[in-house]
DNA sequence: AATATAATTGAGAATGATTATCAATCACAT
DNA sequence: ATGTGATTGATAATCATTCTCAATTATATT
């Protein structure tokens, strides 16, 4: 099982494209952050690491990283688009409290299944899918 | 059963808010519409029935009309948010082609036992969920 | 190691959807 | 008919994201 930097530099080459100073260094903050995060988030963690990658590189480069398997879009909050990290990890799902903003990841077979079935009835091949629940979390109701 | 027109003139009476012609105008447009729609598709259509109905204005009113319960915002789709209505109409959900664009709805009762059941068991409350299925449709997969 | 070449970068301008501002107008209760 | 606060249109502002372009860099080849 290849790590992030090496599926990212395999993806890279694969493409012919460049391993640079500034991707290394996006995909060595990518590697750190725990939760969802949007491009925004990735600058900021870039300059706490004295780097200086650019915006613009940041936005250049998450393409590339959705592109190599490593990230992928989750969810739209408060205008953002939100990624996170995929590569070997299983796919979950999303509760997210419009109160407070806390993201609640789930996993249930029983999605995976509807979601194929629902695809055979449609003639639909799916290449993602999303299940977002909006509400209350548990502290956010008692107010 | 209330009309879309008596439902939105019923809320603003609530809210102590005015039934100005524009909204008028704008709920007349929205009644016609049947698929999904952005901002701006209101906005053309409005002008497309001699309304100078301002796109600022449509931008106010959509707030309205999902806080009264007549459409919903539905799902992102090329940089846009796309609404729908959702008065007396069942809860449904999306498969996307992300080739053509096209928009197949579908109900499926499992998916909202399933939404129950995964609330339950993390003591969420629900105000909405949006399930999207992301893929090729029956004519793009031959491409 | 030097060279060639196409990819990449940073800085800042541009874009495009959405939101805010504000003076003029309007809906509606009295 | 009047008063008051809500609403509107026009337009400026915002904010995330994308584009532009000259300067720089990674990598394959000599």
């Amino acid at each position: 099982m290849a790590t992030y930097k090496e599926k990212f530099k395999i993806f890279l080459k694969e493409k012919d494209l460049k391993y640079t100073i500034e991707r290394k260094e996006i995909i060595e903050v990518i590697i750190k952050l725990q939760n969802h995060f949007d491009a925004d988030e990735i600058y900021q963690q870039l300059r706490k690491h004295q780097s200086n990658v650019s915006l613009a590189t940041v936005y250049r480069t998450i393409p590339l990283l959705i592109d190599s398997g490593l990230i992928m879009e989750t969810l739209h909050f408060k205008e953002k688009v939100l990624y996170e990290k995929i590569y070997n990890r299983k796919h979950h799902d999303h509760l997210i409290c419009v109160n407070c903003g806390e993201i609640i990841e789930f996993y249930d077979e029983d999605v995976e299944k509807m979601q194929n079935r629902i695809c055979q009835a449609h003639q639909f091949v799916a290449t993602e899918h999303r299940l977002g629940i909006k509400g209350y979390c548990k502290k956010c109701q008692k107010k």
